[in-house]
DNA sequence: CGATTTAATTAACATTTGTTCATTGATTGC
DNA sequence: GCAATCAATGAACAAATGTTAATTAAATCG
């Protein structure tokens, strides 16, 4: 629990009061690798911080398997906009890797935000930071190349890109495997 | 200021006197077509609601002239990431349109955010509202060809389309103009 | 209004990515 | 370990978008 209690520090608020109300809320959770986390076509019931593991934001279709983003440890990981709107998610949450979370479900956050002078300060930083991402994302998938997402990815999740199948990758910078082999064999030689 | 009203009622709280808090921060303002309301490298110090007119956020660079956003009427415009991370902004936002803005300077919306019940939960919607936004667009950004965004944008924002000159529209759609007129050219064939 | 500047269109060719399909490599489960 | 399945690579051709440059259309400014 240290990790959240940190990012709960930094972002959120300082007291060992505040954080006592939070964490009792917090229910930790595993999940094995391919398991699903969140099913499209249901509503997204928690927000959950990623103590250990990896997951994949995707959608199944009929002729193949679009991810559209990842999650990695010590982040919030959410189907925030089912959460957020009480509407059926659009997608899937799957663990990539055995996962450990820790968890607060909807009513509960919603009581947070209602009776405690920290509960709105806490969903606004995850929402700003959530917001700070996709910021960058939009503007690296208007302006880079599928070349430079996946070199810029190399050098910012290093460790993490060797425990995601390319196909994943693939999709998330917005082409097909074949194009990542053929980018792939480029940058090699 | 009806529309403030009416989406603080709607989306933040509904008691007068949370309104009148908030409302006492407002000040009006008016930017004529084509002027910038925010310049890169410059720190954003508002939030503003567009009472009028349609803004785009664009990053001038030595060969062109990058659009990556626009932002319409009844919305909140900001160069929130400069205004969150209290870093001087990577672009412009300039008026489209003469604009009429609502605004609350950073300062102000920080005494608003502790010293009132009210403020993180307008932060934290706003955010949430940005949040969202952004979600559709990476998902269309990925998923979708630039004839489907371009006839996406046409029957979301039909009457405000014909006042966006259109190379800004090929750059937020993530093409070149020549190949919007290609598109153009197809689609009324 | 006319002159100048800026925007939009068009075309020819280049580049990137998609599609299909075959082959090789890696994992998984018995 | 072996068979079966799934993932990654590679090649050939198709489709979409980029680039350059010329032309036409529209907007701006005196």
């Amino acid at each position: 629990m240290d990790n959240i209690r940190k990012y709960f520090n930094e972002f959120v608020a300082q007291s060992d009061e505040d954080w006592a109300i939070f964490s009792s809320k917090l229910e930790r959770v595993e999940f094995p690798k391919k398991s699903i986390i969140l099913e499209k076509g249901k509503r997204e019931k928690f927000l959950s911080f990623i103590a250990k593991g990896i997951v994949r934001f995707n959608i199944p279709k009929p002729d193949y398997d679009f991810t559209f983003g990842f999650a990695f440890e010590n982040t919030f990981v959410s189907g925030y906009d089912s959460f957020l709107t009480k509407t059926p998610s659009l997608y899937n949450i799957e663990a990539i890797a055995d996962c450990v979370l820790w968890r607060i479900n909807c009513e509960d956050l919603e009581t947070v935000y209602d009776s405690t002078s920290i509960g709105d300060r806490i969903g606004r930083k995850i929402a700003e930071e959530l917001y700070l991402k996709k910021m960058k994302r939009e503007m690296s998938l208007l302006e880079d190349t599928a070349k430079k997402r996946y070199l810029d990815l190399m050098s910012e999740q290093p460790q993490l890109i060797k425990y995601i199948p390319q196909k994943y990758l693939a999709s998330y910078i917005g082409i097909r495997p074949q194009s990542l082999s053929r980018i792939r064999k480029e940058i090699s030689i």
